[in-house]
DNA sequence: GATGAATGAGCGTTCATTCAT
DNA sequence: AATGAATGAACGCTCATTCAT
């Protein structure tokens, strides 16, 4: 069975991922990315118009994924904090679990890519618009709990600390095991709740 | 009175500022980092070994005065909570006020260059090894009124939503008034607090 | 018929020894090089990873060719002193037909390059490690009419005056003619005859 | 006692032959030969138009000063032939005691600057036109004794070998003791003589 | 479609030379 | 005369992109 287009469009997306947060954007020939995922160099443009546009398409694919991933069902039998808690924990496992898209995400916003995409965005809606896991529990259930404040400012105080700290544990700097992700979850929780 | 070499130093430092805050390291070209000091481009290899240096060097400077511009005088008559609140509206002030150095420290601390720097230490103590106006702060007037916790988690829980907020600011995405810094400050003092 | 890799390396070969021996390694920049070659210069390093490892495989090269080209029939009829001659006669008709081949050598052995290469085993053996035509000559056939004494000083007497003369001979300085071929030759054995 | 014009112009030269033998002309940048002279750059080129005047002049300083050093009194009393080996060892002694010496001459005469310089002048003339010791000898004393041939030959055969020698011996590669440098000197005797 | 050899603009860096002091 | 900071052309090399096969 032969690799059909799609297979390879996402070989090469699968290479690109694992270079980009390994070396860097700047440090990843086209060369060196062909060959890891197996594919001649000349085949990547026919899937991505150039080197920019593969890094675009790959920030979809992660955010998209990221957003997939942190679908919780709903657990009404637990408090609010509880289900605050439960989430932010999710999230850090998975990007403990996902260091290169963690990466990859982190490059991307620190470059001129990022500018243009609403970093706010990040977890409170996917790049595709719909509204996600966080975006629908703050929003939604949450919303009696939380302090009023602006929405840009209740991002900042959830998601700012998490990525800081990430940032981080991913590099090795820091353990962060399950009694910090605790005290980081707490924290945040009392940064926003009314 | 024509320009000495600490001047002709200061150009390229500045000029080096401003390009790789605008463009990032790696599209910010010698050639062009020389035009803009109104240098030639053989200049800078008197001040500095390498591009890498100059980057290390920039970081120094930055740094330092950073660190000096967020000293303030000690304001007994308030409470703990607005003193934190001070700092922080300082910090942000500051920043609001130096976008470039604040872009260059965020790509800093996101590259190879800054990973020997611990991050944490950003506003806690400075790179001189001298403790900065919040580390003082954290470790002896607030001590008393901060919950106890890992020291790597209450950075992540202060520092977090200011440089993630700050990004979006001095991108243009978001507007950073005082009121919502306010509103950021008190979050971030809940986040902590006994 | 369009070139193939081979032929496209044989260009940069042949380019780079025109260059080399015209002008000298430091002033045959690889941009000239290239052009010479009728290719790109990113193309040269398809080939050979950098100018050094260029100028080794040249050496490898002419080095083998010339071993080649001294490869002469036994002849047992005529006189051991006669067939010395013919060996020495060949040796300097070849470099006169190839001046380029002798300046690069003579420059090549008389930098760093040429350091590792042990420069008695020129013409005695091939940098292969077969022995070259001139050395089964010595070790084989002549050993016996030939006056005990140091391998660095034998090789020095016969190896010394040819380069000697050839250089001048090449760079127009001197007629190297049959006659004086003859007297060279004749001189050397006379050096080292028992 | 401040140096004066000509001693510095000295230290120079001296610096120069060092750094060149040590280097080679194309890695023994200005700046460090200014250095190593206790010189300013820009004074160098009030006593050399530019970096290859600076070659030249001290290629005549060596050639005038080696000269120099071969004048040995004529000794009627031995045979032609011990003169000949003592002229040898006297050069070869002189050579190996001045290793910056003789590696500036092999490189001089190996590059574009020396293919002005009649290379067969070296021991037999001085660049200045006088004869040497060695031109002196042959064209009179041991005229009776040595075969007829051309000029260019009898050079080669002399001179060849030595210089052949010597460079292997001065880069460390062979071990040129006495019992060697007599049966050079002999070898090259039986070469030339009648 | 797929390939990877070929391309050449552009990079970081060096260094012979100049010139204001 | 002497200095050495300043200059910028030129170098070796990289790598995103193209295109003949």
């Amino acid at each position: 069975m032969t690799p059909n287009g799609q297979q390879k469009r996402n070989d090469i997306l699968k290479a690109a991922l694992e270079l980009f947060a390994e070396h860097g954007f700047h440090n990843a020939p086209m060369a060196q990315l062909a060959k890891r995922a197996n594919v001649a160099v000349g085949s990547i443009y026919r899937y991505f118009k150039d080197k920019d546009e593969l890094i675009h398409e790959l920030y979809s694919e992660v955010d998209v994924t990221l957003q997939k991933a942190l679908v919780r069902a709903a657990e009404p039998s637990i408090s609010t904090q509880q289900q605050f808690v439960h989430l932010m924990t999710d999230l850090i496992h998975y990007l403990q679990d996902h260091p290169y898209e963690f990466k990859f995400l982190e490059q991307y916003y620190n470059s001129p890519f990022g500018v243009e995409i609403k970093r706010d965005k990040l977890l409170l809606s996917g790049s595709s618009g719909r509204q996600s896991a966080f975006g629908q529990f703050i929003a939604g259930t949450a919303k009696e709990s939380i302090k009023p404040m602006s929405a840009q400012v209740l991002y900042a105080l959830v998601i700012g600390p998490v990525t800081f700290l990430l940032r981080d544990a991913i590099s090795g700097l820091v353990e962060l095991d399950e009694p910090r992700i605790k005290e980081l979850a707490d924290g945040c929780w009392n940064a926003i709740k009314r």
